[in-house]
Order: structure tokens, then C-alpha cells, then sequence
DNA sequence: TTGCTCCTCACGTCACGTGAGGTGGC
DNA sequence: TTGCTCCTCACGTCACGTGAGGTGGC
């Protein structure tokens, strides 16, 4: 039986992460009944390593949680977590096409600056340099 | 005077995110005695205006209160403003590598389990798709 | 006694969105 | 009366991190 640090490090995560597992719900660990300490299993060891491996592809602990329920009822997850990560891919591809539209208009915004001088704020702007900026810029 | 929905939409955004705005002090409304309603000014559409344009350029509310705070005491926000888009730059930067590597992770994953039939969880997996991959790959 | 780990709340993060329950003016 | 807008709480979002205050074993 592991105490949380010990599952922690097996799992190369924090005390503090493990903790927020099991309050939320996905780890279920019997208790030390001496001191109240939490005892995690070999198998909670995998849940972990389970999770550590799911959050690298993207998935959220709610859908490890759901990919657990199928387990618990001993249906396949596999379709489920195919169709999961195809939308998560379709996410992080308007996300970073998000991002990197900001990361275009930031650096052009840097760039503009640099022949700008500074200013004493005034009735008419706040910020000349962010205020320089077009309201619906490469919207 | 405006009301909040009337901000709102000269400033094209919505009416919670304007009460969102008075909660957290970036707008200091007067009322109308009569009904308690948010009574906006001119300036007010300004800043509004200003939030948005800043917010394009990936500046945090809370950074945006900063260069207000500038504003009142009449210093120029502008050194600071260089200085945040800097570092927002990247961080930025950081996010989108980040990203990248989390998008390509997804992509070989759905493209390696092409090839790899649904599975039932045993005491073994709980998911062999999700435990095909290696822990600390690409690290 | 000192250090280390453990425990339980409970709040903070970011920028709102979303009810719930009620009011005011046309 | 109906619709629309306004109001004030106050919770939910995501995955923890961080105190505060206290306990147990070496």
C-alpha cells in the first residue's frame, strides 16, 4: 500500500495532484484508519500512470473519468476515445490558429511602436500605442 | 448617459461582460437613483473601446487596470505597455510550442491506432489505445 | 525537540456565462 | 398582460497550487 507521496513519485506527479484526483472522484482510496491517511494500490499506481499518459494527448479529467466508467462497466472505450481525440484535434487547430493570429498581431503591434514615442496620458487616449491599434485589425 | 446593454453595443461586446467589468473596478458606473441601473458616460465607451483593443492584443484585465491606474495618476503607461507585450510575446511563443507538440502527439496517436482494433478493458489496460503510448514520449 | 509527511477545509486562478428570483417602463 | 431590459447574488468553468491550522511517526 502506497501513501500519496509514494504514489506520486511511482507516477512522477505531485502530492497535490494525486490529492485533487481522489477529490474529485477518480481515485477511490481506502484509508489508514490508525491516522486517516489515504492507501493507494498497484492498480491506482496504473490509474495514474493512465491519466498522466491521457492528459499528454489532450484529454481532459473528465473524459479519463468517462474512459473509466466505461472500464468499470466493461464496455471497449476505444470508440469513444478515438472520436475524443478527433475533436480535440479540431479544437487545438482553431486554437493555435488563434494564437497565432495574436502572435502576428503582437509582433506587428512591437514593431509599429518602435517609432512611436511615449506618452503622457490625455483626454483623447489612454495608451496612444494600444489605441494606434484598428478596432477590427486582420479580424 | 448609457445603459449597459447600449455600451454593449457601441462598444460590440455584451452586457455581462460590461457588469463583469464594473465588478472587477475597471468601470466605475454612476446610477440612476431611480432603479439602480449602471449609468455609462462617453469616457466609458472609450474604455470599453480601449479594453477590447488591448485584449486583441492578448493583454489581461488585470494588466489593462494597470495601465489605467497609469492613467489616473497621470504617468505614461507606455514604457510598462512595451515591457507586458514583450513578455506576453513570449510566453506566448512558449504556448504555441506547447500546442504544436500536443497537436503532432494527437496526430500520430489517431494515425498509429488506425491500424489497432477496439479492445475490452481487462485487468491489464483500461484503454490500449491510451496505454500504446510510451510515457515520456517526445518528451 | 526537530523535520518530514500527512490531514482537512477553502480560497485563488481567468473572463466571463448562466441560472434564480425579482423589478421597471412601454 | 406581454416583452424587453434591468437588477443582485452566486455558482460553474479547468487542474491544480497554496495557505491556514493541526496531527502522527522517527
Amino acid at each position: 500500500m502506497l501513501t500519496v507521496s509514494a504514489l506520486s513519485k511511482a507516477a512522477q506527479t505531485t502530492p497535490d495532484a494525486i490529492r485533487h484526483y481522489v477529490r474529485i472522484g477518480l481515485l477511490k482510496p481506502s484509508r489508514n484508519p490508525d491516522n486517516g491517511y489515504r492507501l493507494f494500490n498497484s492498480d491506482d499506481v496504473k490509474k495514474v500512470q493512465f491519466i498522466c499518459r491521457a492528459k499528454r494527448l489532450g484529454f481532459t479529467l473528465r473524459e479519463i473519468d468517462t474512459i473509466f466508467d466505461h472500464g468499470r462497466s466493461g464496455q471497449s472505450p476505444c470508440p469513444t476515445v478515438r472520436e475524443m481525440i478527433r475533436q480535440r484535434i479540431n479544437e487545438n487547430r482553431e486554437k493555435l490558429a488563434g494564437l497565432n493570429q495574436l502572435q502576428q498581431r503582437m509582433d506587428s503591434a512591437l514593431e509599429r511602436w518602435k517609432t512611436m514615442p511615449d506618452k503622457e496620458p490625455d483626454g483623447e487616449a489612454i495608451c496612444h500605442l494600444i489605441e494606434s491599434i484598428t478596432k477590427g485589425e486582420r479580424r
